[in-house]
DNA sequence: TATATTGACTTGTTAGTCCG
DNA sequence: CGGACTAACAAGTCAATATA
């Protein structure tokens, strides 16, 4: 039984290896997303840290924009994981803060009809718009789209991972660049159980990249899938196939002539370690179909490993907390 | 009856194009 | 170059329909 659900597992790392060496474009795409946020990053930094984050809203980058900040930058503001403004900012402190195409969902959702476009970030309308969100009270509105729900867990479990102390895991860190949250792509598409796609630029992205461990060789980049309900028609098991496609990417990424790059970029300093161990863990509300077998399972790629794990959490006063045994994945309380 | 399959629809991300 | 826009597609929701 074990044996089986482990071969089924190496498969899809087979499967995944195969797609990206039949399709060798994303290697020099990579190798010039690196480059270029490389080139931007001191800049991205600079304008991140000029304005502070104010809470609920939380800043986003996507990769899209940390490769065209040459001369400006464009974030995205998040509150319960949706974004709700663009924040388009240069050194000079001339912010910019605009609604363009989230009006709709913005009043429809959270009930605010603040429109801006291109307001100043220290002026009057700002101020209203972010006390809008600070004073709002309660979850989504009435109409709730499922989809947003992963969102809102995936910005709860990323505010718990950037806490610095009373951490409900610990040892556990997302993957920021320039201190900012952003989403990882890939080139493949995982959704599907049944099959492994390349997809080139429009692949999915990556839940939660996060690091684990005390530092050192302790450290683990992490590739977390995150699902937003524990049900019989999306098991660990589906999840977690979700997440060795991804890691199975991520691997490749770091041993291709980028490597260096994307290691230094994901936030860790020196070499990339032989052999390299990465984590892959699904990750869900704790329910009736918490799936423990695969725990702390190796899935060989060469001469480096994909560590599988498990995250099942509870959620208390908007707080993720993590019963005793429900994690494999780092130290909890 | 319970489960699978299908397609329309929604939302998010990227690349590319055009303009000032 | 930045900004506005579009096309394309992943991934998910949802409900109607088909099938065992």
């Amino acid at each position: 039984m074990e044996e089986i659900r482990k071969s089924e597992f190496l498969s899809v790392v087979e499967e995944t290896r195969l797609r990206l060496k039949d399709n060798s474009e994303w290697r020099a795409r990579y190798a010039s997303y690196a480059e270029k946020i490389s080139d931007n990053l001191c800049f991205i930094k600079s304008v991140r840290s000029s304005f502070h984050e104010w809470s609920p809203l939380k800043v986003y980058l996507n990769v899209t924009s940390a490769k065209t900040a040459k001369n400006s930058v464009s974030f995205e503001l998040r509150y319960m994981g949706q974004t709700v403004a663009n924040l388009s900012g240069k050194t000079d402190k001339l912010h910019k803060l605009s609604t363009n195409n989230y009006e709709t969902t913005n009043l429809r959702d959270f009930g605010c009809n603040i429109p801006l476009s291109g307001a100043n970030w220290y002026g009057e309308d700002a101020a209203k718009f972010r006390g809008f969100f600070k004073n709002r009270k309660g979850n989504r509105n009435i109409g709730d789209h499922k989809k947003n729900e992963e969102h809102r867990l995936e910005s709860l479990l990323l505010t718990e991972f950037s806490r610095i102390k009373n951490k409900t895991i610990r040892h556990i860190k997302s993957v920021t660049i320039g201190r900012v949250r952003f989403p990882m792509p890939t080139p493949i598409s995982a959704s599907n159980h049944k099959a492994i796609k390349y997809s080139g630029t429009n692949g999915g992205g990556i839940d939660i990249l996060a690091r684990t461990g005390t530092g050192g060789k302790a450290t683990r980049l992490c590739i977390l899938e995150l699902k937003d309900e524990n049900i019989k028609s999306e098991p660990p098991k589906e999840a977690i196939k979700q997440a060795i496609a991804y890691a199975t990417f991520i691997r490749e990424l770091l041993r291709s002539d980028a490597g260096a790059a994307w290691w230094k970029l994901f936030g860790s300093g020196g070499k990339i370690p032989e052999p390299l161990e990465l984590y892959a863990a699904c990750v869900m509300p704790s329910g009736l179909y918490n799936d423990y077998s695969f725990s702390n399972m190796d899935l060989d790629i060469e001469r480096d490993i994909i560590k599988l794990h498990y995250l099942y959490f509870n959620e208390e006063n908007n707080r993720i907390t993590i019963k005793s045994g429900n994690t494999t994945l780092a130290v909890t309380e």
